[in-house]
DNA sequence: TCTGCCCATGTAAGTGCGTACATGCGCCCC
DNA sequence: GGGGCGCATGTACGCACTTACATGGGCAGA
C-alpha cells in the first residue's frame, strides 16, 4: 500500500513536501503540487489520519453518546450533530449505550481511546468518576438533552421541566383532573425523571391527587405506550387526558384509544412531547411540546469545535421548547 | 497527560509490559498485572488508541455510510450494525451522505482515512473508480439494502424488485386497476429504482396502462407522501389503490386520506414498504412489505467482522422478505 | 557587491504504541 | 551438574505521518 513515502519518492521530493501538499497546499510551489497530486490519484494513494492524528495530535473526530437512534427523536440531533460536523471537517464517532451507564462508562472510554478532540453526552447523570477521566484526558465536552446550572458541565439543552410543566399546564387548563402520565424509565433517564417530576409537582400545585395508577414508565417503543395505554383504559375510573412524555408512546397511545373505540381528544385528551414529525400524521394530529432536537444538535456541535479550536470555553445555553396545538388535546365534557 | 511510558515508569517495569497488561494480559504475573493496573486507573490512564492502531495496523473500527438516518429505517439497521461491532470490540464510524454521490465519496475517503478495518455500503450503484480506490486500500466492505449478484461486490440484502413486486401484486390481486405509486428519487437511490421497476414491469405484465400521474418521487419525508397523495387525490380519476415503497411515506399517505375524507381501506388501498414499528399504529394498521433491516444489519456486520479477522470472504446473502397483511388495502368496490 | 529576506523545499526529531527478538532466571530431567 | 525449556520481562525498531528548524537560491535595496 502506498504511503507518503512512496509518493515522496516517485515524485521525487521530501515527505514533508507532500504532506504539505495535503494540508497547507498554498505552501508548495504550484508546480510541484500538481505532479505530486497526479500521483496521489494515479495510486488512489490516502493518507494514513491514524499517523497524521498521532503526529498532530489532534484527530478532527468527535465522540457522541446517545442511548438508542432507532424510532427516536436522538436520530433528528444525531443527525444535525453529522451535519454541522462533516461540515467543519469532523467525524462523528457514535457510541449506542441502550440506557445503560456500564454500557455507556465502556463507550466514553473506547472514544477517549480514539482520541476524539471532543465529546457530546447526553443528560448529565453519570458517575463522577468518568467526568474525572474525561477531565484529566483534556477531552472538552458538552451535555445535551439535559439542562444543568453546573460550571462543571457545559450544557446546551432546553429545560426538561418546564417543558413538561407546560404539557401538564395545559391539560388542567382545559378541565382535566385526571391526568395520566406515560414516560421513559426515570431510573435510568434524567430527562424522563425531569419531566415526571415536573408532573407530579404540577398536580400538587393544583391540589390534584397523584394516583400511582395513572403513571407507566417504559421502553422507548409504541408498542410500550399503547400497552401502557391499554392498561389506563382498563382501570375503574380511567384518566380523561394523558402526557406522554415522548411522542413515540404518544403514537402507541392513540392506536390504544383506538382499539378501544375512544375517540381522540372527544373521549380522551393525549399530549405528546418532542414534536416528531408524526406528530403532524396522526390522527388526529398530536398536540405536543416542540424540542429544539435539531438546533441543539447543530450548536452542541459548533460550540464544541469551537472549544476545541481554542477559539471559546463553552457556555450554558438554554434553548426555548413550544407548545404546539393541534388536535389530539380538548376541554374536558362535563 | 500519562503516557504508557509513564505508567511504566512509575510501575518500575518496561512499556512491553504495560502494553501486555493492556492487550495480553494472562502474559503477565498477577502480581505485576495488579500493581499496573492500579496504577492505571489512578491516573486515568487511557491509552491512545491512534498510536495502537498504527502500530498494530487495524484499526478495530467499521466504517459505514448511509443516506440519511432520522425518521427512517436506516436507522434500524444501523442499530444492529452498532450492537454487533460494538459486541466485537469495534467501533463504527457513521458518515450520513444525504443521497448524494459528492458527500459519499468524500465520506469514504475520510473513512479510508480512519483506517476503518472495513466498510459497510448502502445500495451499490457509485462510481467505478470508488471502489477501486477501496480496493488499492485493502478495505473489504460488504453491500446492503441492495443485492446484486456480481462477485465484486458481496451483499447481504433482500431483493427489491421481488420484495416491490410483492406489494404490487397484492394490489393486483384484489381486483385493483388504478394503481398509483409514491417513492424515493430513483436517481439517486438504486433501491427507489429498483422498486419502481418492479411497480411498472408488474403493470405492464397485467396489462395494465402506466399512468405517469399516477407516479411520484420525492423525499423521504412523511409531508412528501402527504403532498404526493394530495395530488393524486385530486385527479379527475383518481387510482383506487398506492404503493408507497417505504413506511414514511405512507403514513404521510394515510394522513392525507384522511384530510380529504377518504377512508382506508374502504375508498383507498394504501399498501406500504419496511414495516416500520409505525406501520402497527397508523390508523388503520398498515398492510407492508417487512424488510429484514436488523438481520441485515447484523449480518452484514458479523461476516464483514469475519471478513476483517482473515477467516473468510463475504460469500453474498439474499434475506427474505414478507407480506404483512394488515388493514390498509381491501378488495376493489365494484 | 554585499546583506538580508522570502520562498520552496529538505532534514530529522518526534508522536505513543505493538511486537519480534533477546535476556535471564528457575526448574526439570537425564 | 549441565542442558534445555518455558515463563516473565526488557530492548529496540517500526508504524506513517507532522513540524520545527535548516538550507539554499533568487532578488531587492543599500
Amino acid at each position: 500500500m502506498t504511503t507518503i513515502k512512496g509518493v515522496a519518492k516517485i515524485a521525487g521530493v521530501s515527505t514533508a513536501t507532500v504532506s504539505r501538499v495535503i494540508n497547507e497546499p498554498n505552501k508548495v510551489r504550484s508546480e510541484t503540487r500538481d505532479r505530486v497530486i497526479s500521483i496521489m490519484r494515479a495510486h488512489h494513494f490516502v493518507a494514513d489520519g491514524l499517523a497524521g492524528s498521532l503526529a498532530s495530535q489532534r484527530s478532527r473526530t468527535i465522540g457522541l453518546i446517545i442511548p438508542t437512534i432507532a424510532n427516536s427523536i436522538y436520530a433528528l440531533s444525531t443527525q444535525a450533530i453529522q451535519r454541522a460536523s462533516q461540515a467543519a471537517g469532523y467525524t462523528v464517532l457514535v457510541g449506542i449505550s441502550d440506557f445503560s451507564a456500564k454500557v455507556e462508562e465502556a463507550l466514553i472510554h473506547r472514544l477517549i481511546e480514539r482520541r476524539v478532540d471532543g465529546l457530546i453526552l447526553t443528560g448529565a447523570d453519570r458517575n463522577e468518576e468518568i467526568y474525572r477521566k474525561i477531565a484529566h484526558n483534556n477531552v472538552p465536552f458538552v451535555v445535551t438533552w439535559q439542562l444543568t446550572r453546573s460550571r462543571e458541565q457545559p450544557t446546551i439543552s432546553f429545560d426538561n421541566y418546564q417543558a413538561a410543566r407546560t404539557a401538564t399546564e395545559h391539560l388542567i387548563s382545559l378541565g382535566h383532573g385526571r391526568i395520566g402520565l406515560i414516560c421513559g424509565r426515570t431510573e435510568v433517564n434524567d430527562r424522563a425523571f425531569e419531566r415526571r417530576r415536573a408532573y407530579e409537582e404540577c398536580l400538587d400545585r393544583h391540589g390534584i391527587n397523584i394516583e400511582p395508577d395513572y403513571i407507566h414508565e417504559c421502553e422507548f417503543e409504541m408498542f410500550e405506550g399503547r400497552t401502557a395505554m391499554s392498561r389506563m383504559i382498563a382501570l375503574e375510573s380511567p384518566p380523561t387526558a394523558v402526557f406522554c412524555a415522548n411522542d413515540i408512546q404518544a403514537v402507541g397511545a392513540i392506536a390504544a384509544c383506538h382499539d378501544a373505540n375512544l375517540r381522540v381528544p372527544n373521549d380522551i385528551s393525549i399530549i405528546g412531547f418532542d414534536d416528531l414529525p408524526i406528530a403532524q400524521c396522526t390522527i388526529p394530529p398530536l398536540t405536543t411540546v416542540r424540542v429544539p432536537a435539531n438546533e441543539m444538535g447543530n450548536r452542541a456541535a459548533v460550540a464544541l469545535i469551537a472549544a476545541i479550536r481554542g477559539k471559546s470555553g463553552i457556555k450554558t445555553l438554554e434553548l426555548p421548547t413550544e407548545l404546539i396545538l393541534r388536535n389530539s388535546t380538548a376541554r374536558l365534557k362535563q
